[in-house]
DNA sequence: CGCGTTTACGAAACCGTTTCACTTCTATTA
DNA sequence: TAATAGAAGTGAAACGGTTTCGTAAACGCG
């Protein structure tokens, strides 16, 4: 039952109806009008139409060896991130007319590496990749067998072995702990859940801990709190112990936002007169909440852009080109909470 | 620069190498033993995993014209409904050895286009697509041209020629209703953005339309609000005319509760005190706002799923079969907000 | 007019599989 | 013992294009 298709019109068809061999309908179709005549140009195009012929992919990738699509790889695609991303990927294949053959490994480097596989038997033309950071070795392999470039989107790698296109929110979490501090903040709780390698909450914190200082002096008192509790006594502790001071929490990412808004109502908190609030995402709904969140604004949608961008860049010009590193700035939106 | 890839190892390698012809290999992959020594076959085995092998998809589906992939369609990718529908449609793919190809038209019929004809190109076994409701004869004639199966998800044409799954939301509308109108309010404004031919929208309107005097009697008041209004006035209105009974707006979507939630902020509107507040979709933010909204949960994940399941009882089986409308129940889900 | 060049096109090889039609060898059966 | 059936393959033709190479005809030029 399986692979029965209609029989399509195929480029033998045109040729006869053309009165020409397939090669000359094969460099009509590529555009390769230089050796032919207007005539036989114009009764092609004129049979093309009139059969509704449409090359077939396949036949022609397996040739020419490109397919013009390129893979996508995401780590978790229900996460508000994935659909900037996708977004921003997809307007840019658009433009370059690429497709897009996209994944979701919830987070499982088991099934990311069989994503991949699957993508290079495809015969992508690359990969763009939010990746759970446990494949770098196994990515370099397949790099290095299939020649198949990467592009790393938003999660970077141990070493910058491949293309990887980021926001720069070292930078971002300097500007907003500087924000909290010029308003008068005393103290800074970092929501934050489990750490694990490699990833973006790990950088993330990792900016907290060094800016913490420098910024709100060396005494400061440093509270991190573990997003990953289900109940509220960590919030609990931290208002606690930071009783009668003008005090905020800075999240780690939209995630721990949401689990922080669901706490502050069961303890009755309201931002900002009980406490500040500063968001790392900036996601549609966090406008609404007490009155909008500040938040940090990820140039998600860009990050995808420059991913094909650079992508295309490796295709077309220079296969070879050594791994860079692209960082976009964040933005700091400032509303009620802070 | 194009289309350099590595040279890969191909059949012909692994023929040699195991010394037995491509046909012999051609079987061992697709499983066929039947005619296969065991000894050739652990030998195959052996030399494929040394060479590590890996056919070529495109070679293998020009020949055996399928693919294994299937066309995603959606309308809008960075609405929270399509991450969802894709997750069910990604994990139901993969339990059956399926790739995604996936396309966002923005809404945009003639992308729409583009985008089938793209697909069909690459030969896809089927299209799954959330459409703009505008091809419908376009979909017919593709699909009599190239067999090509399309399957709607969530959003259905005018007429039943294509297998739809959908949301049984005309049911989750009286049941809504009946909520609101059991918990005792008398009048209830509904939130709709402009209407759009053959849509989602246009079919809630219509069942509340219908529903409405059914449930709160002939005689009952009825409050359309239009959503595409950007200042707070429709609210203002509704609020004006209602005064001193017991109110509520039903939206008829997550994106224009959204839009309600903004307003009410604005003008200083609580729920339920003020109004109860029952939102057609249930994002996971709704829980957090005024102590959380009363929704109408879509059953997305399972379109996704059943569009999947579809497809295969198509391919496999019954490439003919009478196109059939397959609904699913939605959850009203009641917090705080009625 | 002879000769080199350009223009316009075709034949055939190739891309990496699948599949059809056959062959060869061994074991069983009448 | 000859005939036959099945096991275990093989060779070559697809699949629908692209690409290389070759060449006939037309043209330019001294």
């Amino acid at each position: 039952m399986a692979g029965h298709k209609k029989q399509k019109v195929t480029i033998i068809d045109v040729a006869q109806a053309a009165g020409v061999s397939k090669t000359t309908i094969s460099r009509y179709i590529n555009g390769k009008f230089e050796f032919m005549s207007d005539e036989s140009r114009e009764r092609i195009a004129k049979v093309i139409d009139e059969l509704g012929y449409r090359p077939n992919n396949l036949a022609r990738s397996l040739k020419s060896k490109e397919t013009k699509v390129i893979g996508v790889i995401v780590a978790d695609i229900t996460s508000p991130f994935s659909p900037i991303l996708l977004k921003g990927i997809s307007d840019s294949c658009e433009r370059y007319g690429y497709r897009m053959l996209i994944a979701n490994t919830d987070d499982d480097a088991s099934k990311e590496r069989d994503y991949i596989l699957s993508m290079i038997d495809e015969r992508v033309d690359g990969i763009i990749i939010n990746t759970t950071g446990e494949n770098e070795e196994f990515m370099t392999k397949m790099y290095n067998d299939s020649g198949t470039p990467f592009i790393l989107a938003d999660r970077m790698a141990r070493d910058l072995v491949f293309d990887t296109v980021r926001a720069a929110d070292g930078a971002a979490m300097y500007r907003a702990l500087h924000h909290l501090h010029d308003t008068g903040y005393e103290h800074v709780g970092f929501f934050v859940e489990k750490l694990k390698s490699s990833s973006t909450r790990v950088h993330r914190y990792e900016v907290f801990h060094k800016a913490y200082p420098e910024i709100f002096g060396e005494g400061a008192l440093f509270y991190k709190l573990d997003a990953s509790v289900p109940d509220v006594s960590e919030l609990q502790r931290f208002v606690a112990e930071t009783e009668d001071s003008k005090r905020a929490i800075m999240t780690v990412n939209g995630v721990v936002t949401m689990r922080l808004m669901k706490a502050m109502w069961q303890l009755g908190l309201h931002a900002p007169e009980d406490m500040g609030i500063c968001s790392f995402d900036d996601w549609d709904w966090m406008s609404l909440v007490d009155g909008g969140l500040t938040a940090v604004a990820q140039p998600t949608y860009r990050v995808g852009c420059e991913c094909v961008k650079r992508m295309m860049y490796r295709i077309h010009h220079n296969k070879d080109a050594m791994p860079k590193m692209i960082e976009l700035p964040c933005e700091l939106i400032i509303r009620n909470s802070t």
